[in-house]
RNA sequence: GGCCCCAUCGACUAGUGGUUAGGUCAUCACCCUUUCAAGGUGGUAGCACGGGUUCGAAUCCCGUUGGGGUCACCA
């Protein structure tokens, strides 16, 4: 029971670290003021992601799941996955192990989950289905509920009907039975049923209430019931639907917060009809803003990317993606100018309370750059690790004139990052950015060749390999010694010479520092590139 | 359309009655420099509008406008 903190936390931010410090967790605290006696009961903190297993994990989903990880943790509580899969029409195949896979790529790593079981199981709605009929028949008996025999042809009939009578469409409550105010009398409900014909089960909303709830993002948010249709519960294949299945297991499961995406606050007042019902405590919810295109529309296919597969593709890192997607509606608050947060430092400073109202749009331009600031500060030993497996790879598909055990050697890798850490814009690119420390060039920038050539630059090359070949210690120093030397007595630039060596012994006019660069590939290869560069590079004046 | 939510630079945002409206990304200029980056310095750029309340409003209230979500036997 260690989520006392909950309690305080609830009851009074701001005296939270006070009470905090008087009290080891427990289950039950007693606080005595003044001859009043204030009982606060333990709760450990529960949240969940619940996507349905219809596909690949979309960025909202990774942020939601997130918000409900990091909440969790702040408050030394349990995050929870629990599988949707209610609609059995739109299931797919293994959607369930990848939603599981990719969330725990990006270290959210759940207590409980389909795959790794729990005291509050099954984690999968379509194996729960004994609950739901359990608590659907409640509801019938109390009244709360009702069959309804309409089929999707009326149901589509009486909607076109009301929409050209300008009203709004809803249910007509054509099955709503008499004995609940409706005109459907008990004995045709019962004929239809005895028949053994397909139904749906709905749940009456009462007329005229106002159902009336405190987000903890938005505040106060009220509805009338008048404008909520008599949701069906149960469909006719026996499968709840989410409204249903969601209220039944977020009680049984004992989730303290309910933290989702925006779309789901007009259902709000339905849930809470169905609480009601039961006479169960709702838990706290907070809706999260949306995620947007660049036109402010909600994110969504057609716009770019939105599965969070299609950025590991590209290859971003799970540090990159989880601070940038953290930050799209949550922020740490005044005095803080912070924009890089590891896992746990966002863990640490979490809180609902901060997280805003309005959507925000999924600007890839600052993922880029958050991406780099990973690169620049990751350690060399993690990116060699990641590294040398694609460049394994790609060394099966190539050829290289060099070493092998020194290419992928960790010592060379290590220099090629120091080399190109700043250069590039994602760790796959060590290796494809600068094919050059692995592969000989096979072609060499045509642009670049116009600027820095001229008549002079093949003898230049050709006498500076001499010099070269000569030298013993073939370091970046004594490389910038010799090219100097070199160049000064014929009245030429460094320049003159620079540009060119970089050209045949990369093929690109850009990249790191040349005599660092000459010096990681090594003597050999930096003589030979220069040979076959001349060959190849006919300069036309 | 009904209902609900939202509104500070192009983007993410700080700001909770008194600020020259701050930061980050992007962008522009300059510096550094063998290239490309990185880095440094500086700049452009914002409170949607209209009414109130108040000595004073980005901040509180009302309205308008705009945007979004939702109105299924999908979640």
């Amino acid at each position: 029971m260690k989520s006392f903190r909950l309690i305080l936390y609830l009851v009074t931010e701001s005296n939270k670290f006070f009470l905090d410090s008087l009290f080891a967790p427990n289950r039950c605290y007693c606080l005595t003021i003044n001859h009043t006696t204030l009982i606060m009961v333990a709760q450990r903190v529960r949240t969940r992601f619940a996507p349905s297993p219809t596909g690949y994990l979309h960025v909202g989903g990774l942020r939601t799941a997130l918000y409900n990880y990091l909440f969790a943790k702040k408050m030394d509580g349990d995050f929870i996955i629990r599988i949707e899969d209610t609609d059995q029409s739109r299931k797919v195949e293994d959607a369930q192990k990848n939603l599981i896979k990719t969330l725990e790529w990006a270290g959210i790593v759940a207590d409980e989950s389909p795959e790794h079981g729990g005291d509050y199981g099954p984690y999968v709605q379509s194996e729960r289905l004994d609950i739901y009929d359990k608590y659907c028949r409640q509801l019938l008996n109390d009244q709360h509920a009702y069959y309804c025999f309409a089929t999707h042809e009326e149901l589509e009939e009486n909607r076109q009907l009301q929409i050209k009578q300008g009203l709004q469409p809803k249910y007509n409550r054509k099955w709503l039975p008499e004995e609940m105010g409706g005109t459907m009398p008990a004995g045709i409900i019962k004929q239809k049923l005895d028949k053994g014909l397909p139904y749906v089960i709905r749940m009456k909303v009462p007329d005229y209430v106002s159902v009336w709830f405190e987000d903890i993002v938005r505040g106060p948010v009220e509805f009338d019931s008048a404008t909520i249709d008599d949701q069906v519960l149960m469909k006719s294949d026996g499968f709840p639907t989410y409204h249903f299945a969601s209220v039944i297991d977020d009680h049984f499961m004992e989730f303290t917060h309910i933290i989702r995406g925006e779309e789901w606050l007009s259902s709000m007042p339905k849930h809470l009809l169905l609480y009601e019902f039961f006479g169960w405590e709702p838990p706290k919810v907070a809706h999260l803003p949306l995620l947007l295109n660049p036109d402010r529309s909600k994110l969504s296919k057609r716009q770019g990317d939105v599965a969070v597969e299609d950025y590991i593709r590209k290859g971003y890192s799970a540090d990159a993606i989880v601070n940038f997607v953290a930050m799209l509606g949550w922020n740490e608050g005044e005095g803080s100018e912070q924009e890089v947060y590891s896992m746990e430092q966002l863990i640490q400073k979490f809180s609902l309370e901060r997280v805003g109202k309005a959507g925000a749009v999924f600007n890839i331009e600052k993922l880029n750059w958050l991406e780099k600031q990973y690169i620049k500060n990751r350690p060399a030993e993690k990116l060699v690790a990641i590294i040398k497996p694609i460049l394994k790879a790609e060394l099966e598909q190539k050829k290289s004139l060099m070493p092998l055990e020194i290419i992928t050697s960790d010592a060379y890798l290590e220099k090629v990052i120091e080399l190109m850490r700043e250069r590039v814009g994602f760790e796959h690119e060590f290796v494809t950015f600068s094919s050059y420390f692995y592969f000989e060039p096979e072609t060499w920038d045509e642009e670049a060749i116009k600027k820095r050539w001229s008549v002079e630059t093949n003898n230049l090359l050709k006498g500076f390999a001499v010099l070269l070949d000569s030298l013993d210690d073939f370091s970046a120093e004594n490389i910038e010694i010799l090219l100097k030397e070199f160049v000064a007595p014929k009245g030429l630039k460094a320049a003159a010479l620079i540009h060119p060596l970089r050209i045949v012994a990369s093929g690109v006019s850009f990249g790191p520092s040349l005599y660092h660069l000459l010096e990681v590939l090594g003597k050999e290869t930096v003589l030979r590139r220069i040979q076959v560069g001349i060959e190849k590079i006919n300069y036309v004046d």
